[in-house]
DNA sequence: CTGCGACTAGAGTTTTTAGTCAATTTGGCG
DNA sequence: CGCCAAATTGACTAAAAACTCTAGTCGCAG
């Protein structure tokens, strides 16, 4: 109860290490047991398998993105919301992309998981659409409101299989940070060509300042 | 040799089928020869293992994304350009859904399968570019040329990610001809920024052409 | 000290699926 | 017909991973 870490954090903490280095498909509970030099049956004690450990994984993960990505304050100038937005979510998308690397198999895996993802994505949508009608409010973009949900999705779709999408492309070379901000890079241009005259450098001094952070 | 069907090809058939229905995943070379109503020695004796059948069936796939996918000829009219790959693009994701379906997991658990894709990818995205270029030239669109091979990535990442994403959103519900088509339409979305003022109108007819398949 | 509950060990069971193999059938051809 | 190679059978083996179970240990409250 009182040392450092509890058995049971210390199996969550070494299951995502475990996962985003070889993937969570190939981790098994007896090579989480085996990392930790603990037994299975200990493991076993502490989770009823291995969905749940995942599940509880999830549930952090879920914590952290209601609290980091708070709704952005109508005051808050909706570019900052914007760059504050994309901080939050690659952090995240950082910290547990073994999650990313593979979702439609670990979710197909869980109905119940499935279900509690949804729930939060549903959650992100209309956080993103907000975003969204704040940017366009400032005038930073100049878009039709029947596009901007599907823009929305567009973007949703593109962090969630970002991290995917550099595994099939060079499935060798390991997930980095300067790889996941690339990500970010990628968002940027999704709302480029949308971007009034105005605002325009202000969304060029952001790109840069991804830039440097994706190398 | 002289039935209708070889039994190596119905186990092709076969395999692709169920693999669409229930996933790759969980199609084991015993269900497919269940299905077919052979014996799973039967299925060895045609394929060294279920990898193996993968394989093949990415062959075919992979064969017909060559030969339908021609390279734009510079006579064309860039734009019909673009419609003849949407067209050809979805049809092929429709096919073999399967392997979108779970892209990263296929790929990771076999490397020579990924080398492959990686190599068809490569042109893949150098047709992209070719359209995304030819397209500029006509002054159907007005981009950056810095912005071009970017641009071409995320509308590869769109495309290939497309069923996964639906999945996660609505595992439920079986991927049909009619979801498939929606992701036509997020593409047309990713150039519609783009469009030049005298392209705009052309670019909704074609909007209007696949929300009309998309139903 | 002692007893109790939280925790741990690790061997063993179960389950699942890939893959093998010797025996058998089939179909065409000399 | 009778032979041979290709095709097919299905029971069996192997391997891997999830999960269980019994027999403990540890630490502390009474």
């Amino acid at each position: 109860m009182e040392k450092k870490l509890r058995t049971k954090d210390k199996i969550l903490q070494a299951s995502i290490e475990l996962f985003n280095q070889v993937g969570e498909r190939q981790v098994t509970t007896n090579h989480i047991a085996a990392h930790l030099g603990i037994s299975p049956g200990n493991l076993y004690y502490h989770f009823r398998n291995k969905e749940d450990i995942v599940r509880q994984i999830f549930k952090e993960y879920a914590k952290l993105l209601e609290t980091r990505i708070k709704p952005p304050s109508d005051k808050a100038e909706a570019l900052d919301a914007l760059a504050c937005y994309l901080d939050a979510v690659f952090e995240l998308m950082w910290r547990f992309h073994f999650f990313y690397a593979n979702l439609p198999d670990i979710l197909s895996r869980d109905p119940a998981l499935q279900q509690d993802y949804q729930q939060v994505q549903q959650g992100v949508l209309a956080r993103v659409i907000a975003v969204l009608k704040a940017l366009k409010q400032s005038a930073v973009i100049q878009i039709d409101d029947d596009d901007i949900t599907d823009l929305a999705h567009s973007i949703k779709l593109l962090v969630t299989f970002w991290i995917s999408y550099l595994k099939t492309q060079a499935p060798d070379q390991a997930i980095d940070q300067a790889s996941v901000y690339q990500g970010v890079l990628k968002v940027l241009l999704l709302f480029k060509p949308y971007a009034t005259e105005q605002a325009r450098p202000r969304i060029a001094r952001l790109q840069q300042h991804y830039e440097d952070l994706a190398r």
